[in-house]
RNA sequence: GCGCUCGUAGCUCAGCGGAUAGAGCAACGGACUUCUAAUCCGUCGGUCGCAGGUUCGAAUCCUGCCGGGCGCGCCA
């Protein structure tokens, strides 16, 4: 039985007392969860439904408790139910209730976890979103991190998912950077508003390379072709790091692109049929202010240009015509002024800011040395890189450790904490419960253990007290998924794994899995490798959103 | 000034309106002739920033204040 069959249980029991009493059904919420209580004399899990109902339906909570407790303790893999307190209804299930999930966490393997919760939702993420002028450096890679997590927990839930990387390499800041190469080709200090750092002098010199008469041409010229290739090779590079890094992007999208094709004037004309333009000072605006922005904001400028705003606009209406419902963009803490803009404008197409555009924003990432922050990258100069990280902690630990605290909170990765091989490095913890797992089953299959027919376990043997406790963190996978997905927070999942960990290493403590000496193999060791193998497939499956390894060996 | 965000153990951080607020580190003390000790067990450690409010019940929701970070352009 699973926490959300023991919940519908819980449930029904609830219509059933109802019934028999004449109470009114109304009072009784949709749907009801059970938690874990904290201390064990509290159950194998509580309900809170009585607290909860009991004053709208007219009668004392610990009434209602007891007669709830008397029709759930009747339901079938319900071993007892207790009322305690003010009503709390403290629920015992029978070991084979919940021991049985070993056997369907093994059978579903890396299925195990799925879940419909967001089937039909089409959701569009956007993250990283770094122009092609340098390598990703560290406010991307938080995203790099999480928001691929996010995208794999997504569709674990059952959403379709799109990611999206959007660039733009036509800017001002393309001119910077095309200057810069030229500079550096021609052996000249680097413009007093380019990019420095030791990576532009090495595209530059690819470019040199594959296109020797390029400082022969005029300035103009040559700097075209800077730009061309450079960004060519610069793109090359950040689309390769990321993929070392385990991120693919289902879109690339170019700004170019919503100019080309017309998409501006569209989402102008778009707004404008909807009310919300008005031109001012030679300028056209759009009136964020009627949906709570600190100001209006220009869309055409007086001379005619675009803002990048008003490609913001057309890049949500192009999204939203590509079908995605949901429109999910994940920026840096130096970007939450634009979250008044942005739902504003999403207002004024007519959509539901709540509802069809989230914005994420990102707290500072710091790299840390010795107690102090690493601020500069060997290449880029100016700041810390993706190449950094994954240099400095590997991809695994780059991961986690990114992928691990909630977004709203700054973060500092300690190198030596996050290299360290031992329990107080999260990663190696987790990571070790893989390893463990996969050599128990090693063992047991050198010894002529194996799990026999699904049919033969025997769940109800698995009644010591870690074997329980293990048992109940693995139920608990699919919900914790659903319920991070919903957050938008995959660091759930890592503090998942984490607690999943620990209660293995102490079920193998006292639980011994595979025979020992001449000892017979019995129905406990088969039971006990279920459980074992069950352990590997939540934490391999767990880590795989994270996009972290689950290594057989360590 | 306005807005966003954070404030929980010495440190880094979890914490879904529920019961006695947790984990790791640090400190101290234990456990390997047996499945990986990269592990486990125990001890120490708290005004959940402060003050009100809502609630049967608040670290959690609301309001105000204090403190830290960030943002407030016809820039990109």
């Amino acid at each position: 039985m699973t926490p959300a069959n023991l919940a519908d249980t819980v449930l029904s029991a609830a219509r059933a007392v109802f019934e028999t009493r004449g109470l009114d059904a109304s009072a009784l919420p949709a749907s009801t969860a059970v938690e874990r209580p904290r201390n064990p004399e509290h159950g194998d899990y509580a309900s809170t439904i009585a607290l909860q109902v009991g004053k709208k339906a007219g009668v004392a909570p610990r009434e209602l408790a007891a007669a709830l407790a008397e029709e759930l303790g009747r339901r079938p893999g319900i071993k007892s139910v207790e009322i305690a307190g003010p009503g709390f209804l403290n629920i015992r299930l029978d070991a084979a209730a919940t021991g049985g999930l070993a056997r369907d966490i093994v059978l579903a393997g890396s299925a195990y976890g799925r879940t419909e919760r967001f089937a039909g939702e089409r959701i569009n993420l956007e993250f990283v979103s770094a122009n092609p002028t340098g390598p990703v450096h560290i406010g991307g890679v938080r995203w790099a991190a999480v928001g691929d997590a996010l995208s794999r927990l997504l569709r674990t839930a059952g959403a379709e998912v799109g990611t999206e990387y959007y660039f733009n390499d036509a800017g001002s800041q393309i001119d910077r950077f095309a200057r810069s190469l030229l500079a550096a080709a021609k052996g000249e200090p680097a413009p007093e508003d380019g990019y420095g750092g030791a990576y532009i002098a090495e595209i530059a010199a690819e470019v040199v390379k594959g296109a020797p008469d390029v400082l022969s041409q005029s300035d103009e010229a040559a700097q075209e072709t800077f730009r061309q290739v450079g960004v060519e090779l610069m793109f090359a590079e950040i689309k390769a790091s990321l993929a070392d890094f385990g991120v693919h992007f289902d879109t690339y999208f170019n700004e170019k692109d919503l100019h080309d094709r017309g998409e501006l004037q569209e989402a102008l004309d778009r707004l404008r049929e909807q009310g919300h333009i008005f031109e001012s000072e030679g300028a056209t605006w759009l009136r964020t202010t009627e949906f709570g922005d600190d100001k209006d904001r220009v869309l055409r400028k007086s001379d005619g240009d675009w803002t990048y705003f008003a490609a913001d606009c057309a890049y949500y209406l192009d999204k939203r015509k590509r079908g995605f419902d949901r429109v999910v963009i994940m920026l840096g803490a130096d970007h939450h002024g634009y979250i008044g803009r942005m739902k504003a404008m999403s207002a004024c197409f007519g959509d539901d800011p709540d509802k069809n555009l989230e914005i994420l924003i990102g707290q500072l990432v710091n790299l840390v040395r010795d107690g102090e922050p690493v601020r500069m990258s060997k290449r880029a100069g100016t700041v810390v890189t993706l190449e950094d990280f994954v240099e400095a902690l590997g991809v695994d630990a780059t991961r986690y450790a990114l992928a691990r605290y909630s977004s709203d909170s700054p973060i500092d990765i300690d190198i030596d904490l996050w290299t360290k091989a031992g329990n107080e490095n999260p990663v190696y913890y987790v990571q070790y419960v893989a390893a463990r797992t996969a050599s128990v089953a090693r063992n047991a299959a050198d010894l002529g253990l194996t799990r026999g027919d699904a049919a033969d376990f025997k769940p109800d043997l698995l009644t010591h007290e870690k074997e329980n406790a293990l048992l109940k963190s693995l139920n608990e996978y699919p919900d914790v998924i659903a319920r991070s997905a919903e957050l938008r927070e995959p660091h759930h999942v890592a503090r998942y794994l984490e607690k999943v960990s620990g209660d293995y290493h102490r079920f193998y403590g006292e639980c011994r899995v595979t025979p020992l000496g001449d000892e017979k193999i019995t129905d406990l060791h088969r039971a006990r490798l279920w459980l074992n193998d069950a352990t590997r497939t939540v934490i391999a499956n767990g880590l795989s959103l994270l996009g972290v390894s689950a290594p057989e060996r360590m």
